[in-house]
DNA sequence: CGCTAGTCCTGTCTGC
DNA sequence: TGCAGACAGGACTAGC
């Protein structure tokens, strides 16, 4: 659910995290732990060195050896609150610090999960570059669409092509480039693709810069939720008109995902 | 290789 | 008002 712009703002909101010790970890669904390369009270006096982004991926480095990565799959929320507060409902995992409250992870779903590694790799696989990064060119994504047969859209929501693009923002970054979602990926000419990548960088910038999209779950590491919701031209938007043209807006279930788009626009 | 459908879960909304 | 079914922002797997 949280893509790149949700999950880049919880990890901005979680900064003051940074430099505190950690006093314990709690797991109160031990299922949510994917991985568990030491133990769990190794954790406890070690320092959080940082707190980045990687994909969808949220890395808490305690120390260079220690490593919590997060993923919040559709449901998921991280978020610092003071202690002793009450637990919200699925709950599963608390991080205490010492003097500076307490990190709930909180998944009704459990499509997320928490890895304890030594090093953050071994969780991230195959995942492509950082769309918002330098190694992210337009000859990059021209290489990567070269002789593809499947469609753009999946192409976009495949991580180990581009890491971060979910649903929403695939749909979003379509309409930006007025390319139809089911255009085959190896069919865009490099005029497009040169578009694709800019809509792409100038999309997600534009969630980051909203501190995210709230359509239903997700809230930000104080709780709070995104406000790119208010900007979205084709997501959630069947049947209204196209803000370009004013034809409505389509849907359509590619890949068992629902589908956004204007057919007159998009091509 | 690539596509589809199924799977993991709970909460919420829609239509009867 | 109640209930069944559809659907939801992710990602992996099996099977064709």
């Amino acid at each position: 659910m949280p893509e790149l712009p949700e999950v880049e703002t919880i990890v901005r909101s979680l900064s003051k995290a940074v430099g505190y010790r950690v006093e314990k970890l709690v797991v109160y669904k031990p299922v949510v732990v994917r991985q568990e390369c030491y133990s769990i009270d190794s954790l406890t006096g070690l320092p959080i060195e940082s707190i980045t982004r990687r994909g969808k991926f949220i890395v808490m480095d305690l120390g260079g050896q220690h490593y919590l990565i997060w993923h919040m799959g559709m449901s998921g929320r991280l978020f610092l609150t003071e202690s002793g507060q009450t637990r919200a409902n699925h709950t599963h995992v608390v991080l205490h610090l010492v003097d500076a409250g307490e990190l709930h992870y909180v998944d009704p779903r459990r499509f997320g999960g928490l890895w304890l590694v030594h090093r953050p790799e071994d969780v991230f696989g195959q995942l492509g570059p950082e769309p918002l990064g330098k190694e992210f060119s337009a000859a990059y994504l021209e290489k990567s669409l070269r002789n593809k047969k499947t469609p753009i859209k999946n192409l976009l929501l495949n991580q180990c092509v581009v890491a971060g693009i979910g649903n929403i923002y695939a749909d979003e970054i379509l309409f930006d480039s007025a390319i139809s979602p089911e255009r085959i990926a190896g069919s865009l000419d490099s005029k497009e693709i040169a578009k694709l990548h800019r809509s792409i960088k100038k999309v997600l910038r534009q969630g980051i810069e909203c501190r995210g999209t709230t359509f239903r779950d997700y809230r930000d590491g104080f709780n709070r939720p995104g406000g790119f919701q208010e900007y979205l031209r084709v997501y959630g938007r069947e049947g209204k008109p196209c803000l370009k043209c004013g034809n409505p807006i389509c849907r359509i279930k590619m890949g068992g995902r629902s589908t956004h788009f204007c057919q007159h626009c998009q091509h």
